[in-house]
RNA sequence: GGCUCUGUAGCUCAACUGGAUAGAGUACCUGACUACGGAUCAGGAGGUUGGAGGUUCGAACCCUCCCAGAGUCACCA
């Protein structure tokens, strides 16, 4: 079937030709869907003809509106308003298209492309659990993920787990120190949270070490000597916490040679470290199952930590990195307004920059992808500007393919999430909260009485976290968002259980079908306003996914579900199924709605959302 | 201070990438079928798109300058 908006830009192309004697690009001929309040499908704008065809909008718009219709039959009529041509297609083409894609279970889905692209999310630290901020990561990165599949390609997918470094080896000390020998068994905690508690010791007692410190004679002697004039004793303290970290404090020392002793390959640091991450991963495996999302491959930065070594060579026999007189190397990238950065310390140790040009490397090595998608906060967006420019200097062969899915923060009503200050909205805790608010209100509907209770608690969590990840997806990716954990459990309205339940309406009009075998649907005759309405949305579907995934913005699907929904709610209101006027419109409708299931379902599956069949 | 991003109804978000009278949800008010699921539907009210200029047939969107907020500018990650 041919693509009527293409078919229609064509033939403008053509008309303008034969009227105006001008050459027009199809692909520039402007056009949109009719505006609700004026008669038509498709508008035609011919503002962009008036100079070639030397006359008014009007005149240009009804003389192409004479040529598309005697040259298209699909056209059935126009009208003209000001310079916007509307054009009516048949109700026969719709009608066709409908019935095509309702017998077509992969309609929106595009073959393989042959290319295989990496998406690298969720990357958190294990020295705590995890938080509302991975949520969205996590989110984003599943969804690219599921997009860029249905568009084609080959997906990866991956995550870096940050396993080493001075985090961990905070919690290991605080454990060693403060613990007893505690266990997860043994406290009845979840692993991750377990750790986490104990980052939290580190860091009571580091503050009140120094706090203790700031009356002491020393601490007392660097104030004067160091503080601002216009600094209060507070802002202070405050900027000198790292270098007290490093300089004086003695639970700094001890994270610190912990980490040496880690370094060294040290038994017992390394058992501890073995222990104390197999914790983390079992809690995070918990979480992540909650989510429903899974990984093809980790990356541990323990292993990886040293990469890149190799690549700076490189660079610099390609003179992309140089020497500088301490022995540091660097890379100089003012002509790309990017700075001169920092490669390798003067000691020969390795900075972030370097592990991620080794790791992408590698990456590379190991998978042979065309593409690299990398789904962190927009606070890393000058690294990975950095990151790409050097890539690309360095000639990688993926080079072209990098994309940084930079996402805005979360901030909540009360300000931002600041993990030292206690504001934090855990993951699990958030999982439970939104589980509770559905379970509470499910009763209250009693609408799950028939189902078993293993059943009820899968629809349960399948709504619950509908209505947490429609929340967050919703919402363009690159903007910061609010996050409102009041609205987060809204049921109604512009939510994820809203658009479930359009599809939930759906299966129950087709349970209750007794299937009779021959459909008279092609028999249907006038299109009525709420049918058209969804059978162009639904053209527009596979359209809506690879825009998505040509933005890598999955909120682009979101929207476009939520309408989809939403006009479906408002057809199921206003007509009759099972008991339409006819045979022909009963089945006409049937076919319609199980091809806006169709598409719901899979909107939602490309947003890790899951479609019940009751609810 | 330099660079980047953001600013749209009281609140949370859209706006097909320059197209018609800027749309949804929420909160508030008013209504709806003895009906296939009321987690629904319809209506009302709510806007100088942060401000000022400019570009053009047309600007929330592009340009310039301001205002406000955020991020970042390490031999940290």
């Amino acid at each position: 079937m041919t693509n009527i908006i293409q078919l229609i830009q064509n033939q403008v192309t053509k008309g303008v030709k034969a009227l105006y004697q001008t050459e027009f690009s199809a692909a520039d001929v402007p056009i949109n869907t009719t505006r609700k309040e004026f008669e038509g499908d498709y508008t035609v704008v011919v503002f962009p003809f008036t100079k070639a065809a030397r006359k008014g909008p009007e005149a240009i718009a009804a003389e192409l509106g004479e040529y598309l219709v005697r040259e298209v039959p699909e056209i059935d009529r126009f009208n003209v308003v000001k310079g916007f041509l509307n054009l009516v297609i048949q109700d026969t083409y719709w009608k066709d298209f409908l019935l095509d894609i309702s017998q077509d279970g992969h309609y929106g889905q595009q073959p393989p492309n042959g290319q295989k692209v990496m998406v690298e999310f969720s990357s958190p630290n294990t020295n705590k659990p995890l938080h509302l901020g991975h949520i969205r990561n996590i989110l984003l990165g599943w969804s690219t993920a599921q997009i860029l599949e249905a568009v084609g390609y080959e997906v990866v997918k991956v995550q870096v787990i940050n396993d080493r470094g001075i985090a961990i080896c905070k919690s290991m000390l605080a454990w060693q120190k403060y613990g007893n020998g505690a266990t997860p068994a043994s406290t009845v905690t979840k692993p991750d949270h377990f750790v986490g508690f104990y980052y939290v010791q580190f860091e009571q007692h580091f503050k009140q070490e120094y706090h203790d410190w700031q009356q002491s004679a020393e601490g007392q002697d660097v104030y004067t000597k160091l503080r601002k004039a216009e600094e209060t004793t507070d802002d202070f303290f405050k900027r000198y916490k790292n270098t007290y970290f490093n300089e004086y404090s003695q639970l700094g020392q001890e994270a610190r040679s912990l980490l040496l002793a880690w370094e060294a390959g040290d038994e017992q640091a390394v058992a501890l470290w073995k222990t104390m991450n197999g914790w983390v991963y079992s809690g995070f495996e918990t979480t992540y199952h909650e989510l429903g999302v899974t990984f093809d491959q980790l990356y541990y930065e323990s292993e990886t930590y040293l990469l890149g070594k190799e690549i700076v060579e490189q660079g610099l026999a390609k003179g992309v990195f140089y020497t500088c007189e301490d022995g540091s190397i660097e890379a100089d990238l003012t002509e790309a307004k990017l700075d001169k950065k920092k490669i390798l310390r003067s000691d020969g140790t390795s900075l972030y920059v370097t592990q991620d040009l080794g790791t992408a490397h590698q990456r590379y090595k190991d998978f042979g992808v065309d593409k690299m998608v990398y789904v962190v906060a927009d606070e890393q967006n000058y690294h990975f500007q950095v990151l790409f420019e050097l890539l690309k200097r360095l000639e990688e062969p993926y080079a072209d393919g990098l994309y940084h899915l930079s996402y805005g923060m979360i901030d909540l009503p009360t300000g931002k999430m600041k993990s030292r200050e206690g504001t934090v909205v855990d993951a699990d805790d958030l999982i439970a909260e939104v589980v509770q608010e559905v379970t509470y209100n499910s009763e209250e509907r009693d609408t799950l009485s028939e189902v078993s209770e293993d059943e009820k608690a899968e629809i349960i969590h399948q709504v619950a976290l509908a209505a947490l990840k429609f929340f967050i997806m919703k919402v363009h990716p690159q903007k910061r968002m609010i996050f409102d954990p009041k609205e987060s459990v809204d049921l109604q309205g512009q939510t994820g259980p809203y658009i479930q339940n359009a599809y939930v309406r759906i299966q129950s009009v087709l349970r209750k079908w007794d299937g009779t075998a021959t459909s008279q649907a092609s028999a249907y005759q006038q299109l009525a306003a709420e049918e058209k309405e969804l059978i162009l949305q639904l053209f527009a579907f596979p359209e809506v996914i690879q825009e998505a995934a040509k933005n890598y913005d999955p909120s682009n699907v979101a929207q476009f579900v939520y309408n989809l929904a939403k006009n479906y709610h408002r057809f199921y209101h206003e007509h009759s199924i099972l008991s339409a006027d006819t045979e022909a419109a009963r089945d006409f409708r049937l076919a319609l709605s199980q091809a806006v299931a169709h598409a719901l379902k899979l909107g939602m599956q490309l947003l890790g959302i899951e479609m019940p069949n009751r609810m």
